[in-house]
This record gives C-alpha cells, sequence and structure tokens, in this order.
DNA sequence: TTGTAAGCGTTATCAG
DNA sequence: CTGATAACGCTTACAA
C-alpha cells in the first residue's frame, strides 16, 4: 500500500488521499503504489513485469499505464532480496597499480562483459584489492552480501584456491584464461598457442634461429601457458630452445628481461613477449644499446593494443579480441548463475599481425 | 526465530534439533539465528553489528559470540532494503572502445576509488555504455533500482546534461574533473594548468618559440581544459599563438594531428599533446617522416603512463596522481551520498617530468 | 484470472 | 536496557 506514509490500508481502493503537509522528498513509487493506480493487487503487478502467464489484457495494460504514469521500475534491491538473486556479477581485481593502469586488459574485458551485461539486465560489481587476503574476503563479501550471482576469476595463478573458494561458497564461478585441469570451476580462454606458434614460424621463416622470450609474471597460468606454447612451437619448427628470461609484464620488467637477454654470450636475434607492453619497453631498451629495430633484433608482443600500431617500429603482435572475450564470459557466467549447465563457446582465434618490428636476422 | 527451517519456535531454548532429512543447501545465518542463538531479539544484535548504545555488555557478549560461531555477517541487500541506501557507488563509462583500452585513465581512477571505498564497506557498480541515450538510461536505472547511492559523472562534456538529470534524480553526484560553472553538481579535479604552464616554461627555457599543440576530443572538458591552459601558458611566456591541431585522444589521432602540424610552411619546433598515447603516437609519426626526437622536435606528453618511461625517447611528460583522485573523489562522494555537504580536498598537484623527449631546437 | 498473506534479512519505533 | 513488531519493496505460494 502506500509507501512509507502513515495511513492504514484503506488507500487501497483509491488513489493515495492527499496527506496532510505531505513530507518532501517524496520517494521512488513502489509496486504498492502501482497496484493502487491500476486497482489490482501487487501480484498482478508483479506477474505483469516479471513477463508471467495468468493476467488479463485488460489487467495488463492498467498495470502498464500506473506504472508509465508513475515512472515506476522494480527495484533491484528489493527484488535480490526475494529471490536471493542479486542479477549482479562480480569481477575481483588483485594486480599491483602499475599493471593495472598499462596493461590493456581489463578496460577491455570490462567493456565486452558489460555489452554481454546490459542486454540481459545484469550489472557488474567491480573490487580492486591489493593482497591475496583482501581478495578472499571480496570473494567471500560479494557472495554472502548477495551482491553477486557469480564471479569471474582472473589472472588465474598456478595453485589459486579461488576455485575451491567458490566452490565452497556455492557461488558461480568462471576462469577467464586457459583451462584447469581438475578444477570445480569451469574456463573460458582463447588459445594463446596457436598465435605464438604463428609468430615463431614467422620469425623461423624470416631466418631467425635464436628466439629468446620473455615472459610475464611467474605463476601465473597465462604466463604460464604463452611460454609453453613458445618452447613448443620452437619444437615444432625444429628450432633449439630458446633463452627465457622472466618478466612481470611491467615496462619496468620488459626492459631489464630484455637487457638479460641482450647480455647472453650469444645474444637471441629476436624475441617473443609475453605481453605488448614489456615488448614496446624491449624495443626502447634495445635501442638504448644502439641495435636498431628490426634490423639487429625482431620483436613480437602479444595482445595488440592500439598503441602498438603507433610507435616506431609499429610493433608486430599477436592479437586477441579481449572484447569479444569478455561478452562470451559474461553470457557464459550469466548462465551459470541461473543454474544452467556450463557449455563450451567458441571464441575468435587470436590473430598474428605482422607489422615493421619484425625482419630477417642481419648475422 | 529459526530461519527458514518449518521448526516451531521450541528451538529458541535449545541447539538446533536435527532436521529428519535435512534439506541439502544450507543457506546462510540471518540475523534471527544469531537472536535465537544468543537468546537475545534480532534488535539486539542488530544494535551491537552497528555499534550502537543500549546493549548490556553481557547481552553483547554473547551475540558476539553466536555470531562468530554461525560465521554470520550482516546481509548488504536487506540492510540496503530496509535503510534504503546501496552502500555502493555507480560509475558509468561512455567511451569509444580504443579509448576505453588504451587510456589508463580509467583503470588507475577505479585503482583509486576502491582503494577509497574498501574501508568504508562501499562496492562499485560499474556500467559501460557506447550511447549518450544508453549513458542516461544507466544512470536512471542505477539511481531508481537503488544500486547506487552516488555517481561520479567523468569525461564531462561541454554541454554536458548529467548534472542536471542526477540533479533530478536527487541522486548524489561527484564530477570527475575541473569545476563547472553553475553546475547543480559539486567537482573534484586537479589543476591541470599548472602542469601545462611548466611544461612550457620548459620548452621555453630551453630555446622552443613555436610550440605546437595536440588537443584531446572536442567538447570535453577537460580537453578544452588543457588546451586553455597551454594558451595561457604560452601567453605568460610572452611567446606567439602556437598553432593547435584538434584530435581525439588515441593513437590514431595523435598521429594525424602530428603530421598536420609538421606540414605547416612553419612547423612547431615543440609540441605539447593532450595525453601521453597521442605523444607517443606522435613520436613515431615524426620519427616516420625522417625527424629527430628531441634534435629536430621536442614532446611532451600529459598523464605519464607507465609506458611513458620504458620508449625511446623516454617521454618528456606530465604526471597526475589519479590513484590518489580516485581515492579522494571516493570519499567524498560517499560523504554527498550520506547527506554531508561538498567540502574541497586538496588533490596532489600535477608534477612536470623532464625526460629525454624534449631539447634545445635544431634551428 | 485475481487477491491475500507470508516470506526475504535488515533497521527502526516504541512500549516494557 | 530489551524485545516485539512494523516497515522496506518485492516475489510467490495458496486461496478465492
Amino acid at each position: 500500500m502506500a509507501h512509507q506514509h502513515p495511513e492504514p490500508s484503506a488507500a487501497q481502493t483509491g488513489p493515495e488521499p492527499a496527506a496532510p503537509t505531505p513530507p518532501r522528498r517524496r520517494s521512488r513509487p513502489t509496486i504498492g503504489d502501482v497496484a493502487a493506480l491500476a486497482r489490482v493487487s501487487k501480484a498482478t503487478v508483479s506477474f505483469v513485469v516479471n513477463g508471467r502467464a495468468g493476467v488479463s489484457s485488460r489487467a495488463r495494460q492498467r498495470v502498464l499505464e500506473a506504472a508509465a504514469e508513475l515512472g515506476w521500475q522494480p527495484s533491484a534491491g528489493a527484488r535480490a532480496l526475494s529471490t536471493r538473486r542479486a542479477q549482479a556479477l562480480g569481477l575481483v581485481i588483485r594486480r599491483p597499480p602499475e599493471l593495472l593502469s598499462t596493461d590493456p586488459f581489463f578496460p577491455q574485458f570490462l567493456a565486452g562483459v558489460e555489452s554481454g551485461l546490459s542486454p540481459l539486465d545484469y550489472a557488474l560489481v567491480l573490487q580492486v584489492v591489493e593482497t591475496e587476503e583482501a581478495e578472499r574476503n571480496a570473494y567471500e563479501r560479494l557472495s554472502h552480501d548477495g551482491r553477486a550471482d557469480g564471479v569471474f576469476l582472473t589472472d588465474l595463478q598456478l595453485d589459486d584456491r579461488r576455485p575451491v573458494l567458490t566452490d565452497r561458497l556455492g557461488l558461480a564461478a568462471l576462469i577467464i584464461g586457459p583451462e584447469r585441469p581438475d578444477s570445480p570451476v569451469p574456463a573460458l580462454g582463447v588459445d594463446d598457442a596457436e598465435g605464438v606458434r604463428r609468430a615463431v614460424e614467422h620469425l623461423h621463416a624470416l631466418g631467425h634461429r635464436r628466439i629468446g622470450h620473455v615472459s610475464g609474471a611467474e605463476g601465473y597460468v597465462h604466463a604460464e601457458a604463452r611460454r609453453r606454447a613458445w618452447t613448443a612451437a620452437l619444437d615444432d619448427a625444429g628450432l633449439p630452445e630458446g633463452p627465457v628470461e622472466a618478466a612481470d609484464f611491467t615496462g619496468a620488467g620488459g626492459a631489464r628481461a630484455t637487457h638479460g637477454l641482450l647480455d647472453l654470450p650469444e645474444p637471441p636475434t629476436a624475441i617473443l613477449y609475453a605481453n605488448d607492453l614489456m615488448a614496446i619497453a624491449g624495443i626502447a631498451a634495445a635501442t638504448g644499446r644502439g641495435l636498431r629495430v628490426p634490423e639487429d633484433l625482431s620483436v613480437v608482443g602479444f595482445d595488440d593494443i592500439p598503441l602498438s600500431e603507433y610507435i616506431a617500429p609499429p610493433l608486430t603482435t599477436i592479437r586477441q579480441d579481449v572484447i569479444a572475450w569478455g561478452r562470451a564470459a559474461a553470457q557464459q557466467l550469466v548462465s551459470l548463475a541461473q543454474g544452467h549447465p556450463f557449455q563450451a563457446t567458441a571464441l575468435p582465434p587470436v590473430e598474428f599481425v605482422a607489422r615493421a618490428s619484425t625482419a630477417p636476422p642481419a648475422r
């Protein structure tokens, strides 16, 4: 009935009586207001907005008109409390600030997630945390507070405990990245290996035989996947094992690792980086040592960030459609959160983009 | 009483009797369970967790023990329904995908916002939209669904209608950027002008007299602010008006604008870009024309993205502490959402960072 | 087809 | 100081 007003239920049979000295700051209309105006019960209104059968078209009509007149829309919070669903998904990001601000993954992923979520009328609750403890905490609260019906698990580590955690919480979850063996949580990821293989083949065809790798932060599943793909690709190409330097996905790390590789007695003539950011920093590092790219050193990145096309030389790299990935992930997770079983989705494959940072080796 | 279980209130005098064939999927404990276990009323439990006076220490003790034993934490959703506050802030982002994925602003800002929000126990609801209509819609729903108590207004346009919208919705809002005249919504932003002035002074001191500017997307308040600051700084330095080329904050736009300036009959010897991304693309564009940076062209960026230090040459730029900005904004907006009046906060000033992309002009 | 009433898990009011 | 009891806005049996 008349919400937040002291009148007794008599109001139910007619429009709201003019309250004497109505307290200003009229709050939003409620389902009760709509029901009263449409002269039906709250249940009927609920049925109408939820598109359920069992409502006469006349009643439906009146409800819709009343809702429109009052500008009423159901309250997500109240609905969540009732249905025990938040109509929202959670994303907890744990990354060092520097990485967060430069890596193009998250913004794109977020854009994709949103594009998948908004047609379904789901919201996204975001948390950025620093420690692992805060991270666990965030998932627990998200679940507990009923703020999210499902969560994305990104930047998975090799020994990540989050799948077990979400499983225990009974919280729907989806790993963003390569599949994990024995994981209680399904995963959705593109196959990096294909792009890496194409890159190695490209370098091999150019005549490179010593191809180094600057890997991402150790312990991360995707860093590890790219590294293994590189090893496998070298092997497939019949090339000897190449030198690898572990880095951390940052510009500083990429520069340092590049120097490490170039300081070797037999430096590589080409380097494959685990992301574009490190590759760009690597180009600068090599340039700083008097090397020319690509004449003296070929460089391949990973991600194809928008900037990669606009540096000198334009970066040869491996492109993933992160937006499409995010969209697919969102749809999948909503489906999981609604209790449907996981069903594998096809993601656009990674793409090898040849630009000017690769060329035949000088020697 | 015992929540969601069929037992009669007899359960109140002892531990919960073992239900025969208990339905799986035991849901979380509620305040009622805690109250029952502690042998107090729900209200008392509520008072305890909200740290309000009027509870005997014995009762408080029992409540805390019961809560700990049950692992109970209050449900944010239920609380929100009761208090009519979502304990969450909203951020609606409308940007073209490319810009979103490369501009370091949002990730940093988000990190800052979160660092301000999490101690206050507020969540962040994020939306990424494409059209202006979707944007308006997003704000309306956020407000209306009760999903957010306040919203950030970013990327403000000169004729932006969002301040009026949020005002009409009665939704707390905070503009992220320079203050607007006559705005019903307060603003929190760093003063770009100081950094721009320092940059121009730096270039002037190096001997430059023709300093061009590549501006950000037209219509944006912050792009306009930087452009005006540049004009004013030239004026202050007693330099003639310089050529300006309008761009859009993207790498492609930066490259195009750079060519535009360099094609002039009297090309500038130094260019100030409205962001680092365009500056980096500008360096590549200039290099592609056979110019050397900084010998033939000095370049100054804006933002100091992490990559700027690791390109060749390292970029001279203007740094803003976006994380601190985000944190301050979060605190401010929470305060506004709680009904407190706006009170100006000091933000760390922008900082001029001289690196190697600037040098005395050749001619 | 429609209405009633009982939740959902809190907070708030107001007697004891 | 404590405890019923009524909101809060919605969904959903269950009746009518």
